[in-house]
DNA sequence: CAATTTCCACCTAGGTGTGAAACT
DNA sequence: AGTTTCACACCTAGGTGGAAATTG
């Protein structure tokens, strides 16, 4: 049996469909699975729709908004929804709407409930929980990008107060002019059938209060408030993503929990905070105490 | 300057487009460099072209190459390319071929001339050296795939003879009917002009010699020859790869390197590739001894 | 006997909070 | 005084070849 030629090489065309590529990505870089954070309760979806969300009509869609982004949703497990116009769908048709639910929120919850406190570096640093999530309702067959940013809840500064514990105002900040950056999930893009299939874990994503970072890391300021949001991109082949000058308006849906709102720090600033983060984050657990339980 | 709505996100567009994922990518999994291998040689290219390379006429293409795949090409840094026909490219247009580089061709070489050993496991074991390639007249619009397999170099199965310090031919193989498995780049799809400004490793694909390996490994035998293999693969949108029975016979190149030849193993037979391995792999490092040089 | 498997010490690579020092 | 930075010990996660045990 000589003279085997590339020919005699049967493809395995398994390997370049969307799911084995991603398979393959999985297990090369971890990104589904956020280590020691198993915990599966999700949160269940509420769905506000726009049929045309123009970018220069603010004020019509905030004004529709029964939960504008920058007001806290106290109510754990639900989501808050903003879902741009999607030209091919109108009111008869039967088309379900994307959900999205957050995995892991009884943890994201117990921060909560203290109140969540993110440490940000110069060099960046990890978010602790991840945002973790699960989608639903996409088209199989269409190709998505999936991506997350980090927004301001509001324009305050914040300053933690020790002998009562709390966080309180300490001032108005200008956020300037510095776009919130888009963080794309590695995976992006693929196909709808592939992203259901799995968790969906921003674990990577990095936080830095280092204005001039330029590794894609999330720029934000110390002692203010912010939320995550997730966003579910329909790729359009027939637009390049590359040569418009802002983001599409159709076909995308975005999403936030308003249990993932946390305020950024440099050092922690409550104890049970650190207490959590180091009980819980299995990189954090030469810290841990063996005398002490729950 | 309350109520910032999501509309007063100004989202950066840039983080969408190939080349900002990428470069999230390679900040994630850090899929292009290969730690302690920085050697910067090249091997050069060789064009050989088949206008339509038909998968049931496998004679006629293996008759037209002077360097068939299973031949061994001594001469270090030259490649050897298969390029399939390309459908929208004619006798007179001045289309350049795509080119492929491999890369740290010198450390290749020094291994390929005492006899490159690569160990396979059951769980898999990466490569080292690894295979790193620059591409080069890609069309810096256009999305690819880019892949890489192994092929069997002979049906022959080798021993190695201690005292003479030789693979021999032990006896005849048949490689049965296991398709090879085809491991695409994390970061495929992308377009060219991402592809070309990189350079593109391999350094995370794994060798097993576990048939029933479910994770992605290349699935070689032990104690025979190969030679890993590159391919360049054009994204047709109107082509769903996922629908086709074999993979496309158009747009796509594939090539490979001599001195990327090697023989599998379970343990080291070659004490001089031992050593090279230790004073090269960063991770080998444990197992060097001080008292040595060069 | 040759080949393979398994466990291991020793690495690389990088994610934690700490606590002292530096900054503002 | 409040906030930020830095080096550090201590982890997770996983890639090395060695050596002994196992396989056929």
């Amino acid at each position: 049996m000589q003279g085997l030629s590339s020919r005699a090489h049967a493809f395995s065309v398994e390997a370049l469909v969307g799911k084995t590529i991603k398979r393959m990505k999985k297990e090369n870089g971890k990104d589904t699975s956020s280590p020691g954070d198993t915990e599966t309760e999700t949160s269940s979806v509420r769905q506000e729709t726009y049929e045309h969300d123009d970018p220069n009509d603010q004020r019509r869609k905030a004004g529709n908004t029964p939960r504008r982004l920058g007001e806290c949703d106290s109510e754990p497990g639900r989501e808050e929804r903003t879902r741009t116009g999607d030209s091919d769908s109108n009111p008869g048709r039967e088309e379900r709407e994307v959900r999205v639910e957050l995995q892991g929120s009884d943890l994201w919850t117990r921060f909560h409930e203290i109140g969540t406190e993110m440490i940000i570096t110069k060099a960046g640093r990890r978010m602790f929980p991840s945002l973790r999530v699960k989608v639903r309702n996409l088209d199989p067959c269409q190709q998505y990008y999936i991506a997350m940013d980090v927004l301001p809840v509001d324009s305050k500064r914040y300053r933690y107060v020790y002998h009562s514990s709390q966080w309180m105002v300490a001032g108005n900040t200008d956020h300037s002019c510095i776009a919130p950056r888009l963080y794309m999930h590695p995976d992006s893009p693929c196909v709808g059938e592939t992203w259901m299939r799995q968790v969906i874990s921003f674990d990577r994503v990095k936080l830095t209060n280092n204005e001039m970072e330029d590794k894609g890391h999330i720029i934000l300021q110390s002692m203010h408030k912010y939320k995550p949001r997730v966003h579910v991109i329909r790729h359009n082949p027939r637009l390049d993503l590359s040569k418009i000058p802002s983001l599409p308006t159709e076909g995308m849906a975005s999403f936030s929990f308003p249990e993932t709102e946390f305020t950024t720090v440099t050092a922690y600033q409550n104890q049970q905070i650190t207490k959590l983060k180091i009980d819980r984050n299995p990189f954090a657990k030469g810290f841990r105490d063996p005398g002490r339980n729950r």
